[in-house]
DNA sequence: CAAAAGCAAGAGCACTGCTCTCTAAAGTTG
DNA sequence: CAACTTTAGAGAGCAGTGCTCTTGCTTTTG
């Protein structure tokens, strides 16, 4: 049984994340401020904490709140290419992510900048969602794999790094190659240290070269993926 | 000719700029306080204005301090090498990168994390020493180049990637084919991303693995950049 | 219907960046 | 060398922050 003031809260916490949210792309993570949100809200400061006990807890709702549109981007555009089209799942995942981190870049910096200092995002409610991108990954270069799409390597993988691979693969719950593993990992990290750069002007103001160049890196990846 | 008060008015900004520094690594760039380094120094909160005109301005004394540090660290450890070991030049350079990210994390973070908001950096003062490393690796990819000794790429350049890459190579001051700045870009691009991911924590708590994956990543990089 | 639990308000503490005015010392100049 | 100017630092103060605690009031529950 649902009382309406489990109602009511329910609701005033999906309004905190809200204007939470508004806030983050406004005036960014280090601005975010939990009695700005209790004006928005119409109401006094201490009343917020009723709803987070804290500005880390608020952050983690932020996090949370984040992963998963990141994530659920990254799958929808996924989702639109056939499944055996594994050059066009790996761009479509790519321009997904990339796209959403171009339209928020203020959410985008508080999942993968610089870690707000004396707060770690708890695991628990934070690797699930984080895990939704890499899991795409890996789920593309496997399909690739288990097709036979995959050129071969040149070297194969060291003994030490294999094992590595092989107990990531196992915290992720999935039972894959460490040969795959290592493909998508590294695949994953370039993917996201070419939308840092832009996102966080590393190639200077004017951008205009932006998209070619990281058309130019996705090929690169994929190569080096072997699609 | 050089008064006394400015050999203090020197001194006193070297101090301020140590305790910053310290105060980086040990709380980090959101909870640096110009008050805090204040009272470090001995003195009252508003005599520090006399010597920085805001926080911002501490910040980018701090930036370029950092900068200043990690090219240093990179070029040393490059410098060791013989010139023609390109291998060997592009992995001291990759490993002199992260072995100071490691080391000073918090000061990694305000070159290469989120950017701080309502603050950007003043391009005249930071874009010298934020250059540094980047163009160590040109210089070691165009020596390869020059030296014949980079294998030749499967698909070339895009006319217009190329000329956006000989503007960048303008930007930057060198005579250099569009070839070897993509290749020295995706090089860039993908070596911060894979130094962000290890000091950011996003390969999770235990990175028990993350030396041998860098190592990977690093030959993978090399690959595609055709050494 | 009375007890328990949940809610918002308001005051207050310790902190922040930053500005202002004032005093005293140091440097410069006629 | 005395008068003037520049400068470092002190101290008060403003507006903002996160967070806690107490105090009434309302809703839910036994």
């Amino acid at each position: 049984m649902v009382t309406p003031r489990q109602r009511a809260r329910e609701q005033t916490l999906v309004d905190i994340t809200r204007l939470g949210r508004e806030q983050l792309a406004t005036v960014g993570a280090a601005q975010l401020s939990v009695r700005s949100i209790a004006r928005d809200l119409g109401v006094v400061s201490s009343a917020v904490y009723r709803y987070v006990k804290s500005r880390d807890d608020l952050l983690t709702l932020l996090v949370v709140d984040a992963y998963d549109e990141l994530g659920e981007a990254a799958e929808a555009a996924e989702r639109r290419r056939r499944r055996a089209d594994h050059m066009g799942r790996l761009r479509a995942v790519a321009h997904g992510v990339r796209d959403w981190a171009l339209a928020e870049p203020a959410r985008y910096a508080l999942l993968f900048g610089s870690p707000v200092p004396d707060y770690e995002a708890p695991a628990e409610q934070t690797t699930g969602p984080g895990l939704r991108v890499p899991m795409l990954l890996v789920g593309v270069v496997d399909d690739a794999w288990q097709a036979g799409a995959l050129v071969d390597p040149a070297t194969p993988l060291s003994k030490a790094l294999a094992k590595d691979m092989a107990g990531v693969a196992d915290g992720l719950g999935v039972e894959l190659s460490p040969a795959v593993m290592a493909r998508s990992m590294f695949a994953w990290t370039s993917l996201f240290g070419a939308v840092s750069f832009e996102v966080f002007g590393q190639y200077g103001r004017d951008a205009s070269y932006s998209r070619r160049l990281f058309e130019h890196h996705l090929d690169r990846i994929a190569a080096e993926v072997g699609l």
